[in-house]
DNA sequence: AATTCGGGGTC
DNA sequence: GACCCAGAATT
C-alpha cells in the first residue's frame, strides 16, 4: 500500500492538479446532463438516486426515480410506508435488498437523527446500504464535503489518466483510487469534481472506444499520451453463471384466481412473490401434481404446457418449464389466490412477470 | 478475498 | 454469448 501510494506521488509530480480540476469542472458545468436528482441538493433525493444508480444505468433509473419520489416524497413518507409497497415501487429494478436497506436506513435517520440525513462520515457510513461509494457521493454532492466517491466510472477514468494498472475487479483496488481522489479533489467544488469524473466516464471515457478527441482532460491523460487508453482499465473476468432448472405451475381456481406465494425473507428476490416453483432436478413433470399436493395441500389438474421461461441473473440462470393447472380448492396456507387485477399490487420479479404475461396480457 | 445479490442495454 | 452499469452485505 505504501509502495502504491509512493507510486501515486511520483505520478503527481508531473501532474497539474489545479489545471486538471479546472478543466474537469468547467466541462462538467457546461455539458452535464439535466437529471431529475440534479434539480436541487435535497440530501434525501440524492440518497435515493445514489442507491438506485448502484449497478444500474441512468436511463433505467429515471422513470423509477420519478415514481418513487412521487410515492415517497420525504424521509417520513418512506419511513412509515409498508415494505411491500416499497418493493412494488422497486419492481423490475433489481437488487431488492437496496430497497429494503434504504427503508431501514431511512427509518434510522427519522428516529435517531430527527429526519436529517447525517453530514459526516461516521454516522452516514453506519446506515444500511450506504457503503464507501454512496457515503462519499452523498457527502460531496448534497453537502459539498470533499470525500472520494469511487465507482466503476471513476476507476476507469483515473486508471487511464494516471495509468494505474491495478486490477479494478479486486476489492483492494478501490483504496488506491480513493487515495488518488483525496489528492486530486477540488476543495472548492467537490460535488462537481466527483460528478465530473463520473459524467466523463459515462459520456466520454467509456469502456470501449473512448472519445478521447472530445475529452476535456485529454492533455492530462497518461494513457492517451501513450496510446494505451483502450488497454485500460485492467479488469479480470468473473466466472460464468450456473443454470438452474425449475418447474412452475400457474394454478387457477374456479373463480379464475391464480395461486402465488411469498418468497423467503432472505436471499434471492427476498420477500417478493412468485408462482409455485419446483426444483426440476428433484421433481419431474410426472411427479408435479403429487409434489404440489404435498407442498400446498391442493389437488390440481395439469393442463397445457406454456412457453418455457429463461431468465439470466448476474450469478445464475433460471430455466423454467411452465404448466397451466386447474383446481377446485380455494385456499391454502402456503400461498394465496388472487385475481388477475389484484396481482398487480404484488411485487413480482421479472421472470415471474414473464409467466404472468402468458395468461394475462396487461392492457 | 470471494460470493451473493437483478435486470437491461450494447456490441 | 460477453461486457458493463453512480456497489453493498455477507461469509
Amino acid at each position: 500500500m505504501n509502495l502504491q501510494l509512493d507510486d501515486l506521488h511520483v505520478k503527481f509530480q508531473h501532474f497539474s492538479i489545479d489545471l486538471f480540476q479546472n478543466d474537469l469542472i468547467n466541462w462538467f458545468q457546461q455539458e452535464k446532463r439535466s437529471l431529475p436528482w440534479r434539480e436541487n441538493r435535497d440530501p434525501y433525493r440524492i440518497w435515493v438516486s445514489e442507491i438506485m444508480l448502484q449497478q444500474t444505468k441512468v436511463d433505467t433509473v429515471i422513470p423509477y426515480f420519478h415514481r418513487f419520489m412521487e410515492r415517497f416524497p420525504t424521509i417520513q413518507a418512506l419511513a412509515k410506508a409498508d415494505e411491500q409497497d416499497v418493493l412494488k415501487a422497486w419492481e423490475g429494478l433489481g437488487y431488492y435488498s437496496r430497497a429494503r436497506n434504504l427503508q431501514t436506513a431511512v427509518r434510522e435517520v427519522a428516529q435517531a437523527y430527527g429526519g436529517k440525513v447525517p453530514d459526516n462520515v461516521d454516522e452516514l457510513g453506519k446506515l444500511k446500504g450506504v457503503g464507501p461509494y454512496t457515503k462519499g457521493a452523498i457527502l460531496s454532492i448534497a453537502y459539498g464535503i470533499p470525500q472520494p466517491a469511487v465507482d466503476g466510472n471513476v476507476m476507469r477514468v483515473l486508471s487511464r489518466i494516471l495509468l494505474i494498472t491495478e486490477d479494478i475487479a479486486k476489492p483492494k483496488a478501490r483504496k488506491i483510487f480513493e487515495a488518488a481522489v483525496e489528492e486530486l479533489i477540488s476543495r472548492e467544488d467537490p460535488s462537481s469534481f466527483n460528478q465530473g469524473l463520473m459524467e466523463l466516464g459515462a459520456l466520454i471515457c467509456t469502456p470501449k472506444k473512448p472519445a478521447c478527441m472530445l475529452c476535456p482532460v485529454q492533455e492530462h491523460c497518461a494513457a492517451f499520451q501513450q496510446g494505451l487508453q483502450e488497454e485500460l482499465p485492467i479488469k479480470s473476468k468473473g466466472k460464468k453463471q450456473k443454470t438452474m432448472p425449475y418447474l412452475s405451475v400457474i394454478v387457477e381456481n374456479a373463480q379464475g384466481e391464480v395461486l402465488i406465494e411469498k418468497r423467503p425473507e432472505e436471499g434471492l428476490l427476498a420477500n417478493l412473490w412468485q408462482f409455485p416453483m419446483a426444483d426440476a432436478a428433484e421433481v419431474s413433470v410426472e411427479q408435479l401434481a403429487y409434489w404440489f399436493k404435498l407442498e400446498y395441500g391442493i389437488q390440481i389438474e395439469l393442463g397445457e404446457t406454456l412457453q418455457p421461461v429463461r431468465h439470466v441473473f448476474s450469478h445464475i440462470i433460471w430455466e423454467i418449464i411452465v404448466l397451466h393447472a386447474k383446481t377446485a380448492d380455494a385456499t391454502t396456507e402456503q400461498g394465496r389466490f388472487v385475481s388477475l387485477s389484484d396481482i398487480n399490487d404484488y411485487p413480482l420479479p421479472v421472470p415471474h412477470q414473464k409467466l404472468l404475461q402468458q395468461i394475462h396480457v396487461p392492457e
